[in-house]
DNA sequence: ACCTGAACACCGTTCAAGT
DNA sequence: ACCTGAACACCGTTCAAGT
């Protein structure tokens, strides 16, 4: 790739004709910027500096958009995940898939409105059926039977891509007033002295409520552990 | 509920007034039959005999019929939670939680388009609260600290309501020909190969590849042993 | 080959008007 | 108080026409 490429993409010169890529690239700009819900094909094409109807010469339709921004995402995923540094799987698998999936995490942390957009397509992206192939091999040379690999997919879910998707979120509301809370007890009373007692470890909020990267490698580390178990318990 | 109520909400006169209950009840009815893309508020209106903008006097938009096609899904999930039948979890809440949450699954097989639904929400639904709510009454009650009980609600995550949104269905095309296996093996190699290592185990294919409900138990049972382990160690 | 303007069929939602 | 018809501002997408 040349100096004179990158320019000639990053400017909006007519002269550069329109490509599946670009277009794609003013796709994720948009959701990083917007969300995902203002991405329309107008907002798109005005990104790009063209008419609407030019997109449908390089997409099939919107839902093929959205394709191309979950293939986009996922090649974030493999050059993260490429460049970690993990023992090999043959001798821990339990590291080599951890430092991983973290690695996975950092770019969903870049673009929090994916998971969503993943999530929404219907039929599933091979560049995501790519990610859980290399997942698979990393499982076999750790020296789980194709069972538990296949288990293990189930198990894991998008959380092996480094996601959750939390529909409930104690904290939601950053620290709500006492009166808000009293209110709430009425109907809550259980989650809202939880809520209370976490605040009295930590009565400044200094470390919020809910740490989400510890969270995520609480349950990480619980799940693996217990793969792990079963790992060693069957032949 | 007299009988008469009933049979004057099934047929459409005008005279029974349009309520919100009866609003949502179509709403939810639409989403079984077609999906929940389909459910528009000129088809909802129609549903129920009416025009597009009569609803309005119901629901605020058309986020307040997905808010309340939530609570209503809620409300089927709470009286299937009631009537389970298990040990109280004072003496063993692995099994009172366990059953629970595969009670609260049954409603979602009813209506698979639901998970989607609820999550989409952008403000979590107060009957989700209310559910979670009784969660973490059920873990106190078993012996979890209020750190742990938070603990497990994120590892849990949609889990705990009986569902889990799997981004990667392995078998998703139902035993797939041998032709189509041997293009995908090129991009694949080694989920194209975990597959074939389990037709070999089940060559009819009359178990089906992946056993939505047998994998669910197993992931919700290694998790729940994981949180017992982590129960017990700390004080 | 690539891009466009006008148009179509659909949305959610408003508003003033009906009963 | 409850419901309606017409209208508005937006969609995704098509089509025939431009260069």
């Amino acid at each position: 790739m040349t100096p004179r490429t990158d320019a000639d993409e990053l400017e909006e010169r007519p002269r550069v004709p329109l490509s599946r890529k670009r277009v794609l690239r003013a796709a994720v700009a948009i959701a990083d910027r917007d969300g995902p819900d203002s991405l329309t094909m107008r907002r798109l094409a005005q990104e790009v500096g063209v008419e609407a109807m030019s997109l449908y010469h390089h997409v099939a339709n919107k839902d093929g958009v959205f394709d191309g921004v979950v293939e986009v995402i996922l090649g974030e995923v493999m050059a993260a995940v490429e460049n970690v540094d993990a023992p090999p799987p043959e001798q821990d698998w339990r590291a080599a898939l951890r430092a991983r999936i973290l690695a996975a995490r950092e770019v969903f942390l870049r673009h929090r409105w994916a998971p969503r957009v993943i999530e929404s397509r219907t039929t599933t992206s091979p560049a995501v059926i790519a990610y859980y192939d290399h997942v698979v091999a990393l499982l076999r040379a750790g020296g789980f039977s194709y069972e538990l690999v296949h288990r293990t997919l189930h198990v894991l879910g998008s959380r092996a891509l480094g996601f959750t998707q939390e529909l409930f979120q104690p904290d939601a509301a950053p620290a709500p007033a006492f009166t808000v809370m009293e209110q709430m007890a009425d109907r809550f009373p259980n989650i809202v002295a939880m809520v209370a007692d976490a605040q009295h470890d930590d009565p400044d909020g200094t470390l919020g409520f809910c740490d989400d990267q510890f969270e995520f490698e609480f349950a990480l580390d619980l799940i693996l552990e217990g793969l792990e178990r079963r790992r060693v318990a069957s032949p």
